[in-house]
RNA sequence: GCCGGCGUAGCUCAGUGGUAGAGUACUUCCUUGGUAAGGAAGGGGUCAGGGGUUCAAAUCCCCUCGUUGGCUCCA
């Protein structure tokens, strides 16, 4: 044991002498035993290691337990080499793919060679995993040489690792090894097994090897477990919670919209409430493009192919999309619109344009069609026939930053007074080493990319970049929103691109009297309608804003003898632009109230004799219950303040 | 498109080879009721579709369609 002293410093700013080679686990010894209970693993000089593994030199060292981020994600990536253990002791002979930690849990790729792995087979895997975890085994950290590590898994006869190894140096290569179990393994690890008390595993799914369809598709069974048994518990529960809020259930319940396999798949079918639903949306759209410089503009829903061949849609798409409807003369073909961009563009031409004029903006809630593979297919989240708050503007090369701000802030304030803070903007790039997925030059490219990353960075948004996930025409900034089981789904994008103007010859004539060539950014703020809509019931479990819910009022009478009495409510609140129906079935006022509560409806008046008298209305409201009464007049004033506040801002 | 699961009444679901069920919704009647389910009666299913095994199939097998969890894709 070397007495040279290093200097430890700790997240509060703390610093400490410690002995040469001291772990993590041995400096939470120092500060609490119970904190050397709960530490999983240490954070040093920004790196993640095991608990256990020597620091030789000065370090700032933080101890991570289940309460950090990073420890979760040890401790889960530990469980997924606990469930490959487990995998190999009941299923002898298997191969293993990658088995990383994720968001919520951990996953392990697995080849069960010609055998058909059942999902019922999870519990027996659950109770191995636990029974091995019982036995503490130490996750043991081993540096290896390349030709070892490629003779270890030769012999073991998987090639999945074998594939893996070929991409690591030699010197940089570990194996992890607990109980029976060595993996290919970068680590770091929670000390021991015995750390993981509460198992689940939750379904299993395919999987290509590599995330490439032409590989072999492996068994991706995922997983969660935790330090203990009630947070398991929690979990478990917090996903029946948010079953309940998924919109294809609640979409049914709510009558929103509905499909049919006759209509055929992905093909959503707004119900009358829904349809409401849409157009409270679509006029607060309208309303906020109109301050904002917009014009609408109508377009068919099929165009020409050379439409598309133009604009290049057809070359990328055309052979995975609806087919070209034929009509009676010879070789004349039309494609349902996948896109009403080439649309807007021809708008565009249709007379010269000044400089003057721009930048133009052209809005249209166009209706789009587009072939998406079956397996995609999801709800409202992921169809085929869809409404995009599409619009396009098309600018001056120096007009297009400031335009683009002005497009992040409608978006922004979309979100706003949805209440959608948890959003992540994404910027997304070319993929630099796959540039014939892209049309235009590198020049356009750049100037496109860099406006993009301008325009953000002044807005001071907080962002993501992504390579290869820009559109083929250009980059986009995009808005990503989860869903209430944590997917992630687009809603938001904008997108610059120089190449349809190129592609459809736009011009404007510049003040010099020189044709130049606009710029075109592309926008929906809502993204998709549908898809918009899918978040937003998830989003508030089907209690919408009031000025968005399709059933805002309803009325219901005490008895039958007060129907007159709640018809002349109704009428007010007609009047007055408030969407409320009389509830007048033969049931009884409790039935009524729990009927409404069920169906989120938000605000009920209820009249009866006394409310009859008195000229007044008794009004309670979804989920707070009796607010007492108010005569109607009041109550309309009290509704209508509501609904201006939440469209505040 | 690929791998796996699932498909019984409008909805939620029971029914493991022997005459299709429950709750709820719906219809009719009784009840005219004061803040989350009043009572009674009734109608409703080619058990997704097609083929096969069997004396007999909702049930076992195959195909197709739809749906679902992922993967790949996403203008």
């Amino acid at each position: 044991m070397s007495n040279q002293k290093i200097k430890i410093t700790l997240p509060d700013g703390s610093e400490r002498e410690m002995d040469k080679g001291v772990s993590g686990l041995q400096i939470a010894l120092g500060i609490s035993e119970g904190l050397a209970r709960n530490v999983l693993a240490a954070k040093v000089n920004g790196e993640i290691w095991d608990s256990n593994r020597p620091i030789e030199q000065d370090a700032t060292v933080q101890l991570l337990t289940w309460n950090d981020k990073e420890g979760k994600s040890t401790f889960w990536h530990s469980s997924a080499h606990l469930m490959a253990e487990a995998l190999e002791a009941l299923y002898p002979g298997v191969k293993l793919g990658i088995g990383p930690s994720i968001e919520n849990g951990f996953y392990y790729d697995v080849d069960f060679g010609d055998r058909t792995f059942e999902g019922a087979e999870l519990e027996t895997i659950e109770a191995k995993m636990i029974e091995l975890a019982r036995n503490k085994s130490e996750y043991i950290r081993k540096d290896i040489s390349k030709s070892e590590a490629i003779a270890y898994f030769e012999n073991k006869g998987d090639e999945y690792k074998l594939d893996l190894l070929e991409g690591l140096a030699d010197g940089t290569i570990t194996f992890y090894e607990q109980g029976n179990f060595v993996d290919l393994c970068r680590g770091p690890h929670i000390p021991n097994t015995g750390f993981i008390k509460a198992v689940k595993l939750l379904n299993i799914a395919g999987a290509y090897w590599r995330g490439d369809e032409k590989n072999k598709m492996l068994t991706r069974i995922y997983g969660i477990t935790f330090p203990k048994a009630k947070e398991l518990q929690e979990y478990l529960f917090m996903l029946e919670e948010a079953k309940k809020r998924d919109h294809r259930k609640l979409g049914r319940e709510l009558e929103l919209f509905t499909f049919s396999e006759k209509v055929g798949m992905g093909l959503p079918l707004w119900l009358p409430k829904g349809t409401l639903l849409r157009e409270r949306l679509i006029n607060f759209m309208k309303k906020a493009q109109d301050k904002s410089g917009y014009q609408q503009v109508t377009t068919p829903h099929i165009g020409h192919k050379a439409l598309y061949e133009t604009s290049g849609h057809y070359e990328k798409y055309g052979k995975d999309s609806f087919q070209p409807i034929a009509t009676p003369n010879e070789g004349e073909e039309f494609l349902l619109k996948p896109m009403n961009c080439p649309h807007h563009c021809e708008i565009y031409k249709y007379k010269p344009r000044s400089y003057k004029d721009l930048p133009i903006r052209y809005a249209e809630f166009g209706t789009v069609y587009r072939y998406e593979q079956s397996g995609e297919l999801h709800g409202l989240t992921r169809v085929r026939g869809f409404t995009q708050d599409d619009a396009h503007i098309f600018c001056m090369p120096n007009q297009v930053k400031e335009e683009f701000i002005k497009v992040i802030d409608l978006v922004l304030h979309v979100f706003k007074v949805l209440g959608f803070n948890d959003y992540t903007a994404q910027i997304s790039l070319r993929d630099p080493n796959n540039r014939e997925k892209y049309i235009g030059g590198d020049e356009a490219w750049n100037k496109a990319e860099s406006a993009i990353i301008e325009a953000a960075a002044e807005k001071g948004l907080e962002t993501v970049t992504v390579l290869g996930e820009a559109a083929f025409y250009g980059p986009k900034l995009d808005f990503m929103v989860k869903d209430a089981l944590g997917r992630r789904w687009q809603l938001g994008t904008i997108q610059v691109d120089y190449q349809l103007p190129d592609r459809f010859e736009l011009e404007y004539i510049g003040a010099d009297n020189q044709k130049h060539r606009p710029v075109m950014i592309h926008r929906a703020p809502f993204g998709s309608l549908e898809r918009f809509v899918a978040v937003l019931i998830e989003h508030c479990a089907g209690n919408f804003p009031l000025w968005l819910s399709p059933d805002q009022i309803t009325i219901l009478p005490i008895s039958e003898k007060f129907t007159e009495y709640a018809e002349k409510i109704r009428m007010l609140l007609d009047e007055n632009d408030i969407t409320g129906f009389i509830d007048n079935r033969d049931e009884k006022i409790g039935r009524k109230i729990r009927d409404a509560e069920v169906k989120k409806i938000p605000f009920m008046l209820i009249v009866g004799e006394k409310e009859q008298e008195e000229e007044k209305v008794s009004v309670r409201k979804h989920i707070d219950g009796d607010l007492g009464s108010y005569t109607p007049e009041e109550f309309v004033k009290y509704f209508k303040g509501l609904i201006a506040d939440s469209l505040k801002n």
